[in-house]
DNA sequence: ACCAAGCATTTGAACGATCAAACTGTGCAG
DNA sequence: CTGCACAGTTTGATCGTTCAAATGCTTGGT
């Protein structure tokens, strides 16, 4: 493999010297125009590279974001996370930072890795994709002062127990609340739900946002309100499964609000299966198979939620660490508001049956 | 953020020069047992990690696997270049190496970025997932000596046009091969076949696949065996549209076999609509929906992938770029068998009908 | 005419590791 | 007793870049 060239040899070409190579590629206004002319014609006759590394080395800045890859991709809704994998790497290029990629076992495990990568200036920041309640990785991070974004907020955003870090997440209240709005809109009197049994903030705020537009527009509170919620695991068959259950009630539900697509799906399945091919069900996260089956769904902005995490760590434009992502005193948190997209799950009461429910829309992409 | 801690630091504890400490971690076999245990007791003490940059920038090496994240995920199968990117990683990290994410718009772009990756010691290797007929990036990376693999082998393997590379691939013959043969062995006679109309490898291997299991266990040839076969874009709607328009002919076939799942789906969809419920159809990549709706699906080793990506690019075990890569006289191919998975799409046909038929099946996970 | 201030550029040192060569000490054959 | 081989360790140089301080050259105020 040839010698690749170096500073030194582009100054040698251009008649200036290292440093002054040097300043053109990172303080480009203190360069004399006509120098940096001759500098940069010489970079391009070379093919000149900096070598990143040793960069790296003297600077102790890498332009890299760590990201967790979970383990496995759970089922459907896994693509959520992949796909603000992409969103992320995209706006990241933008700026010129790059991802790197790296698996855990535990979040101990994790946490050598964050200081591995800390240490070997790998990375610059990471981003977190699921913390949960008391996550000891939120914890390490801020004690030894890395650099981070969460997308997710922490469990009790005011719990006094949980120190502030820097987030993004989306309003999963607003979500199913357009969800239900949406269903009573289009004439429903019942709306039902079909949630998460976890006990996570997204669980709760979800079965919110149904329950507070069920009692506005609704009137319906207290039992009335809870018969008519299911929370189960995710999973196809667990939403097949919960709402046959509601369907069977003596007041049964005339619309379904769904915590993700799967249970969507399912619930989709379970209508067509006793003969209410016609009930909107609305699903959650707008999965490629929402778009594929004609399920309308709440779509969460993953693209904003990549920028605005890029914003909270390097500011406004920036690629180097922002100084004031450690002051308490900054809005470092993000909290965006998804959009509700709506398909023929949701049209199916006004427009005549078509024989079969999960006929694709044909109108999109 | 405090000092930290340099070989000269843990030299200094275990009283010992810094080379020999840079042994223990890197030859630790030419080191006497009694020093060693020195050594690794002062780097416990100091929670001492080496500086990844530094040693890249003396070693020229980086334990870093580069790999380009294609724009957009293109609907339900998408995902499986999302599955693959998961098991290269979790594999990679086994052997203690990383995955760089970068993104590039054209081939051009991205031959840019191969340069400054390599340039700056950033990677060892790339991988690149979605190769194409005279694929100017294999070309340059060829040319340039950078070691690579691809995930799918190039359009003519014995093409003289093409230069030899390094490959893994899964063998699409045997996969629709195997789901035609399945088709048959549950009673079809005349199985239909949806393809893509891309005119790539993939394309025509799978097509293949299927013709070679109908000629032999169906005698089918000929325009007898074209009319059973529709070419269009990958798709639910066009899947839908394509098997209506097959179900349709004067000699409707009783099976149907299915290049993605995505066709698959369109095509239960028609089934579904003509009143065909039981019509078994089989799709291609298992994806998520697959397991969801209950379609029996081919299912492509992506561990096994990603594990033979690995050893073709640094050996059995190792992590530095092994040398037999560009001899010729290796076998730089390893071409992969798929699996059927058989679900509820392909029972139906000896089980009683249930009345809906993308019940999901409740026996997995 | 002088010195202070400023701009553009250069120089020496440093970042933290590994390589290549030099150095020790021990055992053993001649 | 000398010399050679060899295992184990140390030393000096180096990778390519940027930092911090120094240099040379203008400019302008008094």
């Amino acid at each position: 493999m040839r010698q690749l060239p170096t500073v030194e040899d582009v100054a040698r070409i251009a008649g200036v010297s290292r440093q002054t190579v040097s300043n053109v590629l990172n303080s480009p206004a203190i360069v004399k125009p006509e120098t940096m002319t001759r500098v940069k014609a010489a970079i391009e006759q070379l093919g000149y590279r900096p070598h990143a590394s040793a960069r790296r080395l003297r600077t102790r800045k890498s332009s890299t974001i760590g990201v967790r890859l979970d383990p496995m991709s759970n089922g459907i809704s896994g693509s959520l996370l992949d796909r603000f994998l992409h969103a992320l790497t995209e706006r990241a290029a933008e700026r010129g930072l790059r991802i790197l990629l790296f698996t855990a076992r535990t979040p101990e495990h994790e946490i050598e890795e964050f200081r591995r990568l800390r240490d070997g200036s790998d990375v610059d920041a990471f981003v977190l994709t699921s913390t949960f309640r008391q996550d000891p990785r939120t914890a390490w991070l801020l004690e030894n002062d890395v650099p981070f974004v969460t997308f997710g907020r922490p469990s009790g955003d005011d719990d006094l127990g949980e120190p502030i870090h820097p987030w993004v997440d989306v309003d999963g209240f607003s979500g199913s609340n357009q969800a239900t709005n949406h269903a009573i809109d289009g004439g429903a009197t019942r709306v039902g739900y079909l949630g998460f049994d976890d006990g996570t903030t997204t669980a709760l705020e979800r079965r919110a946002g149904w329950a507070s537009a069920s009692a506005e527009r609704l009137g319906l509170a207290g039992r009335d309100l809870a018969i008519l919620a299911l929370a189960t695991e995710d999973g196809v068959p667990q939403g097949n499964a919960a709402a046959t259950t509601l369907l069977a009630s003596p007041a049964p539900p005339d619309a379904i609000v769904c915590a993700s697509d799967s249970l969507a799906l399912g619930a989709m399945m379970a209508a067509a299966g006793l003969g209410r091919n016609a009930l909107p069900v609305i699903g959650y996260d707008n999965t490629p198979v929402a778009a594929a089956v004609g399920l309308s769904s709440i779509d969460q902005p993953l693209d904003l939620v990549a920028q605005s995490a890029l914003e909270l760590l390097f500011g406004e434009t920036g690629s180097t660490v922002a100084a004031h992502v450690h002051s308490a005193a900054d809005p470092i948190h993000r909290l965006l508001t998804p959009t509700l997209v709506a398909r023929r799950s949701t049209e199916l009461a006004s427009v005549e049956n078509s024989g079969f429910p999960l006929a694709g829309n044909h109108h999109e992409r």
